[in-house]
DNA sequence: ATGAACTTGTTAATTGATTAACAAAAAATA
DNA sequence: TATTTTTTGTTAATCAATTAACAAGTTCAT
């Protein structure tokens, strides 16, 4: 299939869930308008990114549940799961690793952790262990592990981040590592909550 | 001012911090592409931004940092600084808080904090109290709190939303409470870490 | 002094995302 | 049976964001 828009692909992200959870009240079909409201977006815009996903709904019912999830299962789930780690077990790292590890329906595992301080490393988190920095390389490329979340904050995070991307990792979600270089073709998704904040103050105040 | 485009306002946000870093290093001037290439950015959208920020730069030595972080100060500090609140002291609250407390230069200010936990109501963290949810609408309306970012995650988190609204929240920032409802006017910003993981592994495989 | 090498500042062009508009299908109603 | 209602699916139009293009200013080297 042709490649999705950015926002088309994060938006369907937001319908799996939302359907999941939809799905538990035995609603066998859902309205595009319904989709929508729950996601404060515009039905012509839900129907449209179904659109692109292939999937068709019913003139009179909408859409049904089982074989939309089943449609965004087959085109976010490619192959089978991703392998990501978190870097840095503090009390960030920990709280996203259990709010990973809740979702049913995520495509993207979690089955190592990495941290520098020596009280975090061999300590293990519903099952996941977190290893020692300097093991990255080796257990990123066995595990194949793709995407690295940045939950520390240290001076030396540029040399971090340089030998993760040697190790095979493509795409960063930087919580608090502050700017960080990476090279074209690398991923890299901010998530610093003073940008959020500051956006949001001048929002409310223009 | 004309009210600036939402990108060139998020962007703002990141110059700052860049430049605030960027000062430390007794470095007078900056120029467009030094500050794009800090933030993967085209120099062109780092001029234009400036330019519908109201500020110039020079001809021969680019834009003076202090300058430019004035005039930024100008533009997101308004007025003085926001009242933001955390609800929800866990792990995430916490290391949220101390990140956004860490910022020299976060316009955004949090004096209190809010949680249902009996064992985290009336503790503080870096001085700031953590309250019992029932006090939340006097204290935001005594605070004039205007920004509530959520980390918890109830059942009955929509009930808690809409007294937050009617004490005065204008927007939110959702880090795991799942879907929830607004009415028009509140802004709200998912941040949820599964929709991003999930968006990364599509784009690396395809 | 003259031209080469940089840079900013701004308009125009392009690309991407959202929203509007409406035909087509299906059932419900009169 | 004809009409109304409701919804999907898709194209066209609008709006927003990015990138390209280039004039104009400034300094440096010759």
């Amino acid at each position: 299939m042709a490649k999705l828009p950015k926002k088309t692909v994060e938006r369907i992200s937001q319908y799996r869930r939302v359907l999941a959870k939809y799905q538990t009240l035995s609603e066998p079909f859902i309205f595009s308008h319904d989709l929508a409201s729950l996601l404060h977006l515009n039905p012509v815009q839900v129907r449209r990114d179904l659109m692109l996903l292939g999937t068709s709904g019913n003139y009179r019912n909408g859409y049904k549940v089982t074989k939309l999830l089943q449609s965004i299962d087959e085109t976010l789930t490619i192959p089978k799961s991703t392998q990501a780690t978190i870097i840095g077990m503090g009390r960030l790292g920990e709280s996203l690793l259990k709010h990973i590890g809740s979702s049913p329906v995520c495509p993207v595992m979690i089955n190592s952790t990495f941290d520098i301080n020596p009280k975090k490393i061999n300590t293990t988190i519903r099952g996941i262990p977190c290893y020692d920095m300097t093991r990255a390389p080796e257990i990123i490329k066995e595990q194949k592990i793709k995407i690295a979340i940045l939950t520390l904050y240290t001076e030396d995070i540029q040399a971090i981040i340089d030998i993760l991307i040697d190790a095979g990792i493509e795409g960063f979600i930087n919580y608090m590592a502050g700017p960080i270089k990476i090279p074209k073709g690398i991923y890299l998704k901010e998530y610093d909550i003073r940008t959020t904040l500051e956006e949001m103050s001048y929002n409310i105040h223009n």
